[in-house]
DNA sequence: TAACTAACGTACCGGTTCGTACATTAGGGA
DNA sequence: TCCCTAATGTACGAACCGGTACGTTAGTTA
């Protein structure tokens, strides 16, 4: 056994560059990205900042690397869902029930997604594993539209990227703007007596809207 | 007449602080507060950057500044909508419409919201102009929603800011994300072509939540 | 075991950027 | 008209921060 598993390798590049990612990737969401710093990166792994150039060149690319696994990462959990057992109606809230609850376990991914859009998406623009690709979300909605309005349960005016929207802007919104919006109003949105009543309050529109023919 | 009208006077602190002031928005909502520099500010100024820190102590204040003065814009605006000539759901479609309209008008303020929310309302949250005032558009919700609930028309389980929390997701999902959605499902929001679509979208929904008893 | 390379560490540089010390001028009041 | 102060301009400093030159060590392979 000459390829014996390496354990606790003192040098190990996968572990280091992965390490680099992970705390880059919560720097970067929790200050955005000109407020993040490349020196409070590196202080915050056990590892150099000569590292983070010499696995990722930059911080702009290190930035691009954290986006790219973070989206890669809720393209996998959207995979999990499966809904074909359920009525059109059902598999609505079923959908908007695990977006809800996606959104409110990955609110690193929410700032990093706000961060993205204040610079325009000018860094997701360029990933070719990002654009073009229909989410599974996306998907499964359609198959779903497609047996409401045969089934004559739904309206035929909005297709699955519509109400992709609708989910999502509540449910991101909840999150990102939870701050202005607890201050302004004086409601805490994330509270957790609250969050049966948002929940349910979601699905309801949603599904409420679809059949409002 | 020793007080005439100073018309187009060298010196003028209001004006040379307003300016500033105008500039300074745009710069933050551009490039976030990190990402603003005082001295493209004082470049973008007629003056010089002497005079922000003459009229505003420093960086951060004049952000704070900034930010204020685009709330209390909003505010003001609000203040304008009356509805009490029409029914219950009319009157809800026609806040959905005007927050839609608004959103839509006004991209800058949209971004300084998120941009304040990254800083997770660090700023806002010590400025004691925004706390505790309900808003001209919750308090008029809350009356249209006692209205509906009268009348029968409308659930019970929803309260004016539920019913502000849902039209302010959709509202400003769509301008403040355009650029990751755009992106990711090549569609854009924005497009002058669907604005007639969304906009009754929302109205559609809301409308119909609240009429699903 | 020698030698070669991937992986890692240290120390430092140069430009950027917020902020300020200091000088100056406009304009109103006595 | 003279003077006092609000308003403005110039030049510069000091710290920060992204990035790199240079040196070292671990692990693999012949």
């Amino acid at each position: 056994m000459t390829a014996s598993p390496p354990v606790a390798r003192r040098r190990d590049a996968e572990r280091t560059r992965a390490e680099i990612l992970a705390v880059a990737t919560a720097e970067f969401a929790d200050r955005g990205y000109d407020g993040a710093r490349v020196d409070e990166i590196a202080a915050r792994t056990s590892t150099t900042k000569r590292m983070i150039y010499y696995y990722f060149s930059g911080k702009r690319q290190l930035y691009v690397a954290a986006l790219e696994a973070a989206y890669a990462r809720i393209r996998e959990a959207e995979q999990q869902v499966s809904v074909d057992h359920l009525g059109p109606a059902d598999a609505i809230r079923r959908i908007a029930e695990v977006t809800f609850d996606h959104h409110e376990a990955n609110p690193d991914f929410i700032r990093l997604v706000s961060i993205e859009n204040i610079h325009r998406a000018e860094h997701i623009t360029r990933l070719p594993s990002l654009v073009k690709i229909n989410t599974p979300a996306v998907l499964l909605l359609d198959r779903i539209l497609s047996r409401g309005r045969e089934a004559g349960e739904f309206r035929a005016d909005v297709d699955a990227i519509d109400v992709h929207l609708m989910i999502s802007a509540f449910c991101f919104f909840r999150v990102a703007n939870q701050h202005t919006f607890g201050a302004i109003f004086e409601r805490d949105l994330l509270d957790p007596a609250r969050r049966a009543h948002y929940r349910k309050m979601l699905s309801d529109m949603v599904v409420a809207h679809l059949t409002t023919l």
